[in-house]
DNA sequence: ATGCCTCCCCGAGGGAGA
């Protein structure tokens, strides 16, 4: 089962490049983030046409995230457990079921910047109920995955210019420390259980011709359960994406599982 | 980079992103 992860950046920018992309990838499932649209103005047809299901959880103007696929979407779920009062569109999550059943969490990680703030205290906050989420699964002892936009620099190897991100809420100690915390239950972060070493990016800024100085960050993950990583044939970035027409900033980010 | 683009809201210019 091949699952991949992108943050399109705007449904309605991106529809030309995201159904060529599905057409040339042919993704059993695709994780979507950002799609800033409401669930009525979500373009479902354009890719039930070719033969996805398709989930959404939008709000207007910003955030929402989507799942795709090919198989059936069960027992859907729409907002991160743990605040009645938040009013963020940023998780989504099914059961698919191939060869196994795998759990998808989909999911758009706050940003949090300026840092401190309190929109830093958002995404600490937000990844808090993450952590608490990441333990219930844990505890089913099956196959599940959270994939998204985790907007977190895990590393400094996932950074071109990590000097330029020392102060910066993707990159501080207390973002990268709540994100090793999720992992240390018991999580495998996909792409470097596959790949080691550093020059490896998801995103890359608009400005400043980032894409063509490679000054880019890697930001897009996948943490798999013990269950799941048992599945993990491989993780990979395309990154060649970032060099088509009319771009998202971010590319999309894949793992095949035998499932 | 105190945002050099891009996207959204709409139908001008501001908020948000990372």
């Amino acid at each position: 089962m091949k699952i991949a992860t992108f943050n399109i950046n705007g449904i309605k920018a991106r529809i030309t490049a995201l159904s060529d992309w599905i057409d040339d990838t042919q993704p059993d499932v695709a994780i979507l983030q950002e799609i800033k649209s409401i669930d009525e103005n979500f373009p479902r047809e354009i890719f039930e046409d070719k033969g996805y299901n398709v989930e959404t959880h939008g709000q207007k103007g910003f955030n929402g995230v989507a799942i795709l696929s090919k198989l059936p979407l069960e027992d859907v779920s729409r907002g991160l457990p743990g605040d009645d009062a938040d009013e963020q569109a940023r998780w989504i999550e099914a059961t698919v079921v191939g060869e196994k059943a795998v759990r998808i969490c989909g999911l758009y990680l706050p940003n949090g910047n300026p840092a401190p703030g309190p929109k830093y205290d958002y995404k600490l906050a937000w990844m808090e109920r993450l952590y608490h989420r990441a333990q219930d699964l844990l505890k089913l002892e099956e196959p599940a995955l959270m994939a998204g936009d985790y907007n977190i620099i895990p590393q400094v190897e996932d950074a071109e210019r990590p000097d330029a991100w020392r102060d910066d809420a993707l990159f501080r100690l207390e973002s990268r420390a709540a994100f090793q915390r999720i992992q240390n239950l018991g999580f495998t972060e996909a792409f470097r259980a596959c790949q080691p070493g550093s020059g490896h990016y998801s995103f890359w800024d608009y400005q400043a011709g980032a894409w063509e100085k490679n000054n880019g960050i890697r930001i897009d993950h996948f943490l798999l359960t013990p269950q799941c990583a048992d599945l993990l044939n491989t993780c990979w970035i395309e990154a060649d994406v970032r060099g088509r027409e009319k771009p998202s900033d971010h590319v999309p980010v894949w793992v095949d599982l035998a499932a």
